[in-house]
DNA sequence: AATGAATGAGGCTTCATTCAT
DNA sequence: GATGAATGAAGCCTCATTCAT
């Protein structure tokens, strides 16, 4: 069954998110889903396999999240403003799950890296999209778009490490200052 | 000897920012400084204790660096360039230890954990004076100077994730771009 | 299989009988099991656990030893002789995990401290009772009943310390002696 | 100096009785002496060497005591009840050296086990001698000295099991009451 | 006499993984 | 599909002991 299978990889994300991957065993991970770590394992190879699968799972469905977006109307500032909005959605809730791709070296084997960062290139790819359409467009200027969108992306993912729920600014608040600084930087 | 203890936590750093902190043994560690575990636990009450001691041993020398730029001439963007500069240089070549900050949570116990907060906390605010120098004296304009400040520090240390040695881009080209892009950012 | 696990603990006693606790490791446990010290942790969680429930094993097999001859006829001073064989047999023989009373704090956690006492209270009770009943029947004229219990418990177990299979008295004749000295205590 | 070592014995013992010895490492015995460990071995030539010394120490003292009191006047019964006042007194403050007779296989190679061995047949003799005495004299009936010699000594040794400072019983009604078991005992 | 430093053997424990049933 | 049991490699850490100075 897949659905089966999909089930336990939303709870596993879950878990993983909760309590980092390295802090949680195989064990843990099957005690919250009610299994045992056998049946685990006739789901998942490995557990970088059900690492590495939880993370594309999220990435994956960031990016149909970005697509959708990306292919409303608005102008490009707009546009990017809701990216924002829902990459730190992504990058608070799926914190874990979601930013693997920082220690993707550690974790993975050579094979799913490849996968991994090639998922990944897609995401950036979006942002890229955005940016250029911008400069086409006129509404930016950069040049070394690339470098500049690295640069972003960063910022963006760095909100993990500050970011607490009930904290002095409310989410869309840090959406709203942090459009400002990429639109501004953009110009 | 203090030097010893210096000198054994200078390599460490090293192994540790070549071979990442889970995936170095207290053993190999030893080995490389051709010394037994059973020494290097003389010097250092434990593996977490090491990673903690090599971690603030590179932050202190961070800040001690920027705070000598922040002492000399120049306008606070030639400035704040210039610590941009040191900045990236330590997230990139002492990657592991340096960036230990992101998965701090991880790997010290609270007693560490506030202390380390507490450096990264001096480094952070390095930064925080830089700019708001700026925006008295009218070269910056931002408000929300602290959410800014975060953005920016994202976006640089980001650059762990994708710099490569004789990449497209020298590292000074690099410096050069983001620099221009926290300018722009903060006007 | 619970089976499973009584097997390893009788074997584990028999193995810490012969050479004490400390002087036991894992591994050598698991060797003389045929297992592996793997496996030797998927049943107990440490080994002060291990240590625990060989000892808990054991005293409970001892109190249920007991309760039967309590319950069986005879005159107080009878039963407290049958009784006397039963303690000894159990010094002696049980040696290391019988005693383990006598260095409990040294071995257990407060956790498993509170148990250990608290089976060790009922088993002193059982010669409480036996005592209490002589001198209601008028056997027995002690008043201190407590002290006295306790005089007479180490007594026996000081039995360890000096007994020797094939010495000068048989362990019938010691039982006899010694119940002599515990009855006349009593009078 | 032959005092040096003499502080430091006292001291130890002092430090042993108080953590164990198990429990306490040589490191931390040094650290409460106020010198290093190295200093520790000038004096000893090993831990087990260490505790052998204090254990000797105490027990050679407490022959001392007990030799003098044996030398005293008064009826058999009068002069045990004052060497029961001594051993308890050893049994409680000197615990954990004195005691150690009971764990002496552990803890002593073949050489030491037999000084140990000796000087506490020399303790034990005390007691044969007073018990003989009584017997000689008529105050005491007891056929197999020997063995309730033992009995007797193991009631008294047991008294750390449960002997708690401040408790229902004063050191002295404790030493009252004994002493009235072993005479009984003995009649 | 004293010490700081180094050593190395040995023990405990964890955990991903496998597999027969 | 599921599970309980077993495995073994690997890692961390402790500590008595030694020794040059």
């Amino acid at each position: 069954m897949i659905r089966k299978k999909e089930q336990i990889l939303t709870s596993a994300i879950e878990i993983i998110n909760r309590r980092g991957y390295t802090g949680t065993t195989m064990e843990e991970i099957a005690a919250e889903l009610f299994m045992t770590k056998g049946s685990l394992y006739y789901y998942f190879k490995n557990k970088s396999d059900l690492l590495y699968q939880c993370h594309q799972f999220v990435v994956f469905q960031a990016i149909k999240d970005l697509e959708e977006i990306l292919n409303s109307e608005g102008t490009a500032a707009e546009i990017l403003t809701k990216m924002v909005a829902i990459h730190i959605e992504y990058a608070i809730e799926e914190k874990e799950t979601f930013n693997l791709i920082m220690e993707s070296k550690q974790f993975f084997n050579q094979e799913q890296l490849e996968l991994v960062q090639k998922l990944w290139k897609n995401y950036e790819q979006l942002f890229a999209k955005i940016i250029s359409r911008g400069i086409r467009n006129g509404e930016f200027q950069t040049k070394e778009a690339t470098t500049a969108r690295m640069f972003i992306l960063g910022g963006l993912n760095w909100i993990q490490q500050w970011y607490k729920q009930n904290g002095r600014l409310a989410k869309d608040e840090i959406v709203s200052l942090y459009s400002d600084y990429i639109i501004k930087l953009l110009k």
